[in-house]
DNA sequence: GCTTACACCTT
DNA sequence: GAAGGTGTAAG
């Protein structure tokens, strides 16, 4: 009775997700697939340590409006393209213990979001761009190891989590500046962009707001 | 009938497995788990098509005997230890078309093979030092892209290949000095151990432990 | 609004 | 040294 699941994310990961989340949060989409960053390590809690379970993560349309950046704020515009089923991503680790998956970060790094229909790879996620988008966590109940071959009557959904923090608009090329300097600051992918670096390039805007300037301790 | 499914390695790879066997090939294990170098990239053809299938690995031990290097030779030493159930790693694409397995090599590259039993990681696997294993590839032709949750009671095994030339003693310090310079020659992450580099250490003897005290991953 | 080639970086 | 993740700028 008293199983209740907890899920978070792991604690570096749930400080950026808060901070961009409060600049309205942008994801590039592409045609070959783009990471996530920040990243999605989810925390658990609660789950029976000895009982087995599957993760599953899927990304839903926040609601039905199709968005715009117009006079640097994003605005509604218009009704969203119709709804796909969304594409279910199990975890990789397969069905695993509570004990393991409690052991360490749920991580979901391998996951690329696109805005290409045809892109058949199995990590890929479809998403539109200019729409807006929430990740969610399904935690699966499982009677047995095999991720297949088996018969597995009596699966069921433990629970299903959904970090509103976690949302975010799918763009082909970032709109709010403030952002672009955020994930500059933050994704070691990003560090040639960094002020100071000789890759550095100047950006349009110099009037952006500069509380998230400050240097990034290099 | 004429289904027949061909599996080979990535033809870099194959060429490196081969040069590494004919010198009685060893691969590093480590408690936190070392990566296999050269790599598993298989490549396979024959599938059908639009069918769907899943791919694992394990590996298997070679033979019942136990291992010494002893004069600068491989001998055979005693009885091996207790065979374990070997674990089955699933390839983390899942349940994929055999369009899709075969547009690409399979690889397995996070897979880590540690001499720690107790190392709970998903994509770990515990192999006995001084023991000599061959990884196997089986091909699983499935009948839906869930990994569970839905009965699947037709799921066949299509193929288990065995590439000879991908046997391996582990052990847990390089002992053959031919070895370890082929393994310096060609792993992009021994880089620093080639000759002329500042990293280069004397190699003079032999006598492991200096091997296993740098824990750079391969 | 979206794509591509690119320099620069991490892993 | 290889593979792959970054935002950029031009188109």
């Amino acid at each position: 009775m008293s199983n209740q699941v907890q899920v978070s994310l792991k604690e570096e990961q749930d400080r950026l997700w808060k901070l961009f989340h409060s600049h309205r949060n942008e994801m590039i989409v592409t045609k070959s697939g783009r990471k996530m960053f920040p990243k999605l390590d989810y925390v658990i809690r609660g789950l029976n340590q000895n009982k087995l379970y599957a993760m599953m993560l899927h990304i839903e349309q926040s609601d039905d409006c199709r968005y715009k950046f117009s006079s640097g704020k994003w605005m509604k515009s218009g009704k969203a393209e119709q709804h796909k089923e969304p594409k279910k991503l199990w975890h990789p680790d397969g069905v695993r213990s509570g004990k393991d998956w409690m052991a360490n970060p749920i991580c979901f790094d391998s996951v690329k979001i696109t805005n290409s229909v045809d892109s058949s790879n199995a990590s890929m996620i479809f998403l539109h761009s200019m729409h807006i988008y929430t990740p969610v966590l399904s935690v699966y109940e499982s009677q047995s190891e095999t991720p297949m071959g088996i018969p597995q009557p009596s699966t069921r959904l433990v629970t299903s989590v959904r970090l509103d923090y976690t949302e975010f608009i799918a763009v082909t090329a970032y709109q709010n500046d403030a952002l672009i300097k955020l994930k500059i600051q933050f994704n070691p992918f990003a560090k040639g962009f960094r002020e100071g670096n000789q890759g550095d390039r100047k950006r349009s805007s110099p009037s952006a707001d500069d509380s998230t300037t400050d240097e990034s301790s290099s």
